[in-house]
Order: structure tokens, then C-alpha cells, then sequence
DNA sequence: GAGCTAATTGACAATAAGTTTCATTTACTA
DNA sequence: TAGTAAATGAAACTTATTGTCAATTAGCTC
């Protein structure tokens, strides 16, 4: 998604465009990574450090409120945010280096039609999440364990 | 789990009996409903005044230490928990009245085998949460959509 | 392009979930 | 029945997120 098309995703849901938004939102949307709110605030702050964090929370309500981003649950307290297509997905995830790939054909029919004759349950929704090693990460068989490790470990990866 | 069951498990792991530890735990693993620390914290009270909400915090820690407990995503800000089996297993969650079925036979072998293909991703775990309305609360057509509303209706329906 | 108006912003205060601290109590062990 | 390490509750603390508000600004109207 261009600047164009995102501006015009805004303004079409009655939100301005201003240029902390669309500083915030490129870069969120540029990431194929698991971000958190200060995570993305050190980011934007490098090119645009007039910037405050308080705004990338209002920033990331509204990219969420548009389908442009989900929040995916860690371990951690915080929350973290992906970029993502508006329609149905599901995600994979690197517990290494937070890369998230998003993949639009689960094929869960069967499954959920066992369970609603098995649960009697009407289900209307679904999230599912894999874990494991991307790649790059399965390759380098990285060892870092501490929170410390983990980020330099990351910032080495991409 | 019974009260011999769960002493057992919880000295083998280098915890000690405590009534304060056995009241939450029976709490907790005797509900079918997603609960909040709070929620807990409200529930023991009423049968054992002298418990502190800092030990249902611990408690739940040793639970989901234990594997007794997993932590449940919601779009509540607290984290909610559910009693369940120590083996692999996913959900199924009323939206309604936050009753919660576990269930053991997610089949995603064929999934997981295209997406590791496809993304060369090594996927090792996964978690998969279904959502919808109970055979009860589907009935019953519930309109509740304020917490205060979404509350009261929990309360009638257990 | 100038002016209008409501949305947006950033600084700061406020809130609330969850954790840490610590003196006191208690469960297990021998 | 000591002895000891773990557990407890109260209160202080931390930290993510939200609310408040005066000043600024985007986008509309002329
Ligand atoms: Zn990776
Ligand atoms: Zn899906
Ligand atoms: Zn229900
Ligand atoms: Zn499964």
C-alpha cells in the first residue's frame, strides 16, 4: 500500500492525514515484523522525532479499527502489531526474530464442522497461530534465551 | 483433579499445601468459564475472606507453571484463564457467556506440512481459538453488548 | 489564497494490571 | 516439637495505556 492509497483509506474513514500519522503508519505497514507501540515509536523517532508516543497509540487504533494491522498476543506485557491484509488470515510466526507471515487459507471447515456437532457451539470466528523458526532464524540455530540476547540477536537479523 | 490429586502435584514441584493456594485452585479448575485474576479474586472471597488478591496472581502462575491453566487472549485488557488438560489441545470459547471447551484433535498435520513448504518456516507449536456462541447462549439470542450488559447475562446464565 | 472549524497533537496527569518488597506467619521435615 | 525455607497480605512500586486540555493544523468554504 502507497502513500496515495493509504490517504485515501484515511480520509475515506473521516480521519485526517497528517504527517506524524503517515509516518507512523509507513512504517508500521513497511515491517514484516511483530512491532509493539515503543518499538515503533524508537523507529519513527529516528526519521521524525517531533513524533510522540502517545500518538502512535491513537495511530495504531485507527490502523486497527481499518483492518490494516492485528494485534498479536505474546508472552510479553505489551501488546504487539502486525501488518496485514484486510480479508481473513492467520498468521506464522518466528520465535526467533518476530518475522510474521500471513497466510489466507487455513481450511478449517472441516474442523470447525466436526466441532459444532461435537460442541453444539455456533462458531463465527477463528484465530490461529503457528510458531516456530523462519528460515533465516532455522538456519543460524540462534541461541539467545534472555530478553537482552533476543534483541541483539534481532537487531542482527534484519 | 481432586484435592489428593492436586496436593500430590503441587509438592512434587516443590510447592507447599497452603488453604489460601487449595481454595483459588479449586476456584479455578472447577469452572468451565473463562475467569480474570479479578473475577477469581472475587469468587474465593466469598467462601475465604482471608485471601489476598496477590496470591491469586501467584497462584495462577503456578497453575499455568503446572500446566493446570492456560492464559486465554481476549479483547478484555486483563489476561483471562482457563482450566485444562495438561496435553495439547485448542479451544472453543462462547462469546457470550465465556464458557470455554477444550479440545484435544485439531488434525492441522496437513496444514502445518503446506505452510512449512510454502514459508520454510520449522513450525514447532501452534494455537488455535475458536469463537462463538454456546448451544445455551445461542438460544437464548443474547443481545448483551456493554460489559455491564455482557456481566449481567454471564451472571443468569451460570 | 484567507479564514473557519473540528480533528489532531504533545505534554502531563491519571488509571489500572501486575510485580516487588518486607515483616510476619505457616507448612513441611527431621 | 523445633528449625527453616516458603508463603502470605499489605503497601509501595512499575509500566502500559488512557484521559485531559490548550495549542496547532488539515481540509473545507469562500
Ligand atoms: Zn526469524
Ligand atoms: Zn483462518
Ligand atoms: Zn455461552
Ligand atoms: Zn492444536
Amino acid at each position: 500500500m502507497n502513500f496515495q492509497e493509504i490517504s485515501r483509506q484515511l480520509r475515506k474513514n473521516g480521519h485526517k492525514v497528517t504527517p506524524q500519522r503517515m509516518a507512523i503508519i509507513q512504517t508500521v505497514l513497511g515491517s514484516t515484523e511483530l512491532l509493539t507501540p515503543s518499538s515503533i515509536f524508537e523507529k519513527v523517532k529516528k526519521t521524525d522525532p517531533g513524533v510522540g508516543e502517545v500518538t502512535v497509540y491513537r495511530t495504531l487504533n485507527i490502523l486497527e479499527s481499518l483492518g490494516m494491522v492485528c494485534v498479536v498476543h505474546t508472552d510479553e506485557k505489551t501488546h504487539s502489531y502486525i501488518s496485514c491484509p484486510t480479508e481473513h488470515h492467520d498468521h506464522l510466526i518466528c520465535s526467533d526474530c518476530g518475522k510474521v507471515v500471513n497466510f489466507t487459507h487455513c481450511d478449517l471447515g472441516t474442523l470447525e464442522k466436526r466441532l459444532t456437532a461435537e460442541s453444539g457451539f455456533n462458531i463465527n470466528d477463528h484465530r490461529l497461530d503457528f510458531y516456530g523458526r523462519c528460515e533465516k532464524c532455522d538456519r543460524k540455530q540462534c541461541k539467545a534465551k534472555t530478553p537482552a540476547e533476543i534483541r541483539t540477536h534481532r537487531e542482527s537479523c534484519h
